[in-house]
RNA sequence: GGGCGAUUAGCUCAGGGGUAGAGCGCUACCUUCACACGGUAGAAGUCGCAGGUUCAAAUCCUGCAUCGCCCA
């Protein structure tokens, strides 16, 4: 051992200079040349890039860098790749902010270029911080979602599916955020729990008396197309077929019975806009009702709301309860509390609207998505269920054309005179209809020579819901299958619906196989407080905070350690100075091995003079090992952080080195072969902890690594080192057992000096220890040196007798007497 | 209303058919030549409630209660 471990620690310099290293070193390229190495694909998420990697990105990253490191040491040939999901409209509307300008101020390929300088400067930021987190990316194979050789992937995938019968142009309900001003599908609608008011209003029969409706909306009440009540409510069947009047406009409408319609709400009966919910849609699909549309895409009353047209449906519905009042209709107004659809990004409670969009046909896959979900393995386990409990419930087909202009055009444009519709050609591609033509002299249809392009664009979703095809190399390299399907698809819990779902149907429908083999769910991370992080509770950690105070292997320590995969994880600064500690405690351990390996040097082949309690650690190591691999093949991330920190600090450290120290120091005493089984064991046990250390904290390890093994071990990273095979052959339950004896037999001698108020390095004169056995005083007299080079023992004497004195405990046989100076 | 999860030490959480675990916090002691960013020893929980299966249940099953997530 040439180098010798500084006793000066500085973590972000150590962190740097791996990061810069690797990088330079090139260590996690994927080698596609290699055919002889298995290969293991991540599906690694392309982030939103919103310029801030929070802590739930830190989790995220983590979870799936331990599982790339540890299949990089398996021997895998790791396909870890990065990239970005740009489209969207934060960015939109970031840009209108910052250039106090609209969207359609511009051109659209203007103004998808002051998009895409901002999502430039954010990739910057975020990437920035994912490599101080020490993700081991394969930085080449980096990718932007709004680049236009992407949407070339993206449009391809619209028009194979196109050609496939999969996508449709129909008009349909769809969700819209008046605020977004675009459809949006049912992934992307959030339920809110608010308190309304209901609304308790008299409708007058034709013929004599009235009914009273109750509803949260009045302002629809000029979209009323039928009154409903429960075929099973006796109070109402009179009523039933009667016509009916709907106030504020000169209409009647029939009454009628649906089994929907919950006999416990309000009175009873129900008024059936179009729409108010999905019930509505519903509804009126089953009765054939007609659709009368009161609000536009502005969230604006329409003509068809008589004299509350223009108003928002706010002020309308504050004008419909002044005049429900004056015509001495409204009965009464109480609060409910009621699930309102809201937008995902903005929180704006959505309205459904009948409009023509594009949509892809996903529902006819359920069955599919379900027998694919089966097969797959999930860590955790039950949240398979979260994505067949979704397919299974969809009732709407996913609306794929959004009313934006960040994001990939729709390759589609329209006869100007017949209406054909002209799909692009895959090899036109990648292709702005918004600002080219198609590549055809005129419509094959009518041979008009003028055509309209789609100014709809695609959903966000539509561009990342193909990367286990793109990641594999889709559909430019001709073995791509080779790293399709994806081995681990890494998701939070919060886009099972989104992503694994539509990865998920649209693999399914393109390539009839499923994108991924596995599926690694994140929870969510909470604040400091247990509640969800938000800037607003006062309870937001950032990630670059946390890194430069800690580093980045002791945020990765709360991450592997903080809770059970699969669960929420709230952010807690005690667990992340907990690992920071014991990157400390590490480092001086290993530069007390290190020290003590001065004139150390491994050799092959070589019988060492192993004592009982040097037999009883590597033993444990083995079990480590075991443990340790399990648990990771599990992505049991908590269960070997546990393991891994409990075996170095109290047994390797507080146990085994406690113990040892005097056979160290004392080699003319001992005999110099037993220092050397000492100095083997450590070295040995030393290496085995980094290496298992290694996928968790990656810095640390490869800086020991590095100034201690590199030169005999020869791997050039700690990380491209083979991961140890646990072997029960390596286990010796017979050694354990004498350790656990000698290990007992030096606590029970502390515990006396701490109960005496002794110091623990008081000299013993002569300690005399009753075995109660032949075989017990075998095993202690063998680890007599190391119990008494511990406990500062003169003379020790082991009988094989019963005798008195204090009992070990667990071993109610043994006594001993100690006879202090 | 349905599905899934949770309920374990003062706090935050692991575990999981065979004597109850960690971190933080707490008590006492120790500046022992890797580390006081240490160490030794200790106190602290009838594992939400009620049944059942079992030689054995905190763990498996059923029901209930409370909380959370997802969806109607």
């Amino acid at each position: 051992m040439k180098q010798a471990v500084p006793k000066k620690f500085n973590i972000f310099e150590v962190e740097e200079k791996w990061q810069k290293k690797w990088e330079e070193m090139g260590v996690y390229h994927f080698d596609w040349k290699d055919k002889k190495r298995r290969t293991f694909s991540i599906d690694t998420p392309p982030p939103y890039p919103s310029g801030e990697f929070h802590m739930g990105l830190v989790l995220n990253w983590t979870y799936f860098d331990i599982v790339a490191r540890y299949k990089r040491m398996r021997g895998y040939n790791v396909y870890f790749p990065q990239g970005w999901d740009c489209h969207g409209l934060p960015t939109e509307v970031e840009v209108e902010k910052r250039h106090k300008i609209k969207k359609t101020d511009l051109p659209p390929d203007q103004f998808r270029r002051l998009c895409e300088k901002l999502v430039g400067k954010n990739i910057g930021a975020m990437k920035k911080a994912i490599t101080n987190l020490g993700c081991s990316i394969d930085w080449t194979t980096e990718y932007k979602t709004m680049d236009p050789d992407y949407w070339r992937r993206t449009q391809l995938s619209f028009v194979l599916l196109h050609k496939k019968g999969f996508i449709y142009r129909g008009t349909h309900p769809v969700n819209w955020c008046p605020r977004c001003e675009t459809a949006i599908a049912d992934a992307e609608v959030e339920y809110e729990t608010r308190t309304a008011q209901l609304h308790y209003v008299k409708f007058k029969l034709e013929d004599d008396g009235f009914l009273t409706i109750a509803t949260t909306r009045p302002e629809l009440i000029p979209a009323c197309v039928t009154v409903a009540v429960n075929p099973q409510d006796e109070r109402y069947r009179q009523y039933v077929g009667k016509k009916i009047r709907v106030p504020t406009t000169n209409r009647t409408v029939e009454v009628i019975t649906d089994d929907l319609v919950a006999q416990d709400f309000g009175t009873g009966v129900v008024m059936i806009c179009t729409y108010g919910d999905k019930a509505d849609v519903k509804s009126v699909a089953k009765h054939k009702l007609p659709v009368i549309t009161c609000i536009d895409e502005k969230g604006r009353m329409t003509q068809n709301a008589g004299k509350y047209a223009g108003m928002t449906t706010e002020e309308a519905k504050k004008a419909m309860i002044e005049d429900l009042k004056n015509e001495g209709i409204l009965e009464k107004i109480e609060p409910v509390n009621q699930e309102v659809s809201v937008c995902w990004r903005c929180h704006t409670p959505i309205e459904i609207l009948e409009k023509e969009q594009w949509f892809m046909k996903t529902r006819i896959l359920s069955s599919e998505v379900e027998k694919n979900a089966l097969e797959i393995m999930w860590y955790p386990d039950y949240m398979k269920y979260r994505l067949i409990d979704w397919a299974k419930s969809l009732e709407w087909d996913w609306v794929i054309s959004r009313q934006r202009v960040f994001a990939t055009p729709i390759p589609i444009w329209y006869c100007k005179k017949c209406n054909e519709i002209i799909l692009a050609e895959p090899n036109w591609l990648p292709i702005d209809p918004r600002i080219e033509n198609p590549r055809i002299d005129k419509c094959p249809n009518c041979d008009s020579k003028e055509f309209k392009p789609e100014r709809d664009v695609l959903d966000t979703w539509f561009d990342s819901s193909i990367t286990c095809a793109v990641h594999a190399g889709w559909p430019d390299r001709e073995d791509w299958k080779r790293l399709f399907p994806a081995d681990v698809h890494p998701s939070g819990v919060d886009i099972i619906r989104t992503w694994a779902y539509y990865l998920m149907v649209r693999h399914l429908a393109l390539f009839n196989e499923k994108p991924y083999k596995s599926c690694l769910i994140n929870g969510m991370v909470l604040g400091t407080d247990g509640r969800s992080m938000h800037k607003s509770f006062g309870n937001y950690v950032a990630s670059q905070e946390v890194f430069s105070k800690y580093g980045a292997d002791a945020t990765r320590q709360w991450v592997a350690g903080g809770g059970a995969t699969g669960s929420d994880i709230p952010f807690r600064w005690p667990d992340v100075e907990y690992g920071w500690r014991f990157l400390i405690k590490l480092w001086n351990a290993a530069r007390f091995v290190c020290n003590q390996l001065k004139d150390y040097e491994p050799k092959e082949n070589v019988e060492y003079v192993l004592q009982p309690l040097d037999k009883w650690i590597l033993s444990k190591a083995e079990k480590l090992t075991r443990k340790v691999t399990d648990a990771l093949e599990g992505c049991q991330f908590n269960i070997a952080m546990e393991e891994i920190r409990n075996f170095t600090w109290h047994v390797f450290c507080d146990c085994y080195i406690e113990a040892v120290k005097d056979r160290l120091y004392k080699p003319d005493f001992y005999g110099k072969e037993k220092r050397e089984a000492v100095q083997y064991t450590l070295y040995t046990v030393l290496y085995r902890i980094l290496q298992l250390l290694a996928p968790i904290t990656p810095h640390v390890t490869e800086e020991i690594y590095q100034i201690m093994y590199a030169e005999e071990k020869s791997h050039k990273s700690v990380h491209l080192s083979l991961w140890p095979t646990p072997d029960e052959k390596h286990v010796d339950e017979e050694a354990e057992k004498r350790g656990d004896l000698i290990m007992a037999v030096i606590t029970e001698v502390r515990r006396e000096k701490a109960e005496k108020r002794m110091p623990l390095n008081t000299q013993i004169k002569k300690l005399i220890i009753y075995a109660g056995g032949k075989d017990t005083a075998e095993i202690i007299m063998e680890g007599r040196e190391d119990i008494s080079g511990t406990c500062k023992v003169a003379n020790i004497e082991v009988l094989p007798k019963k005798g008195d004195g204090r009992e070990i405990k667990d071993y109610s046989d043994i006594h001993f007497f100690a006879e202090y100076q």
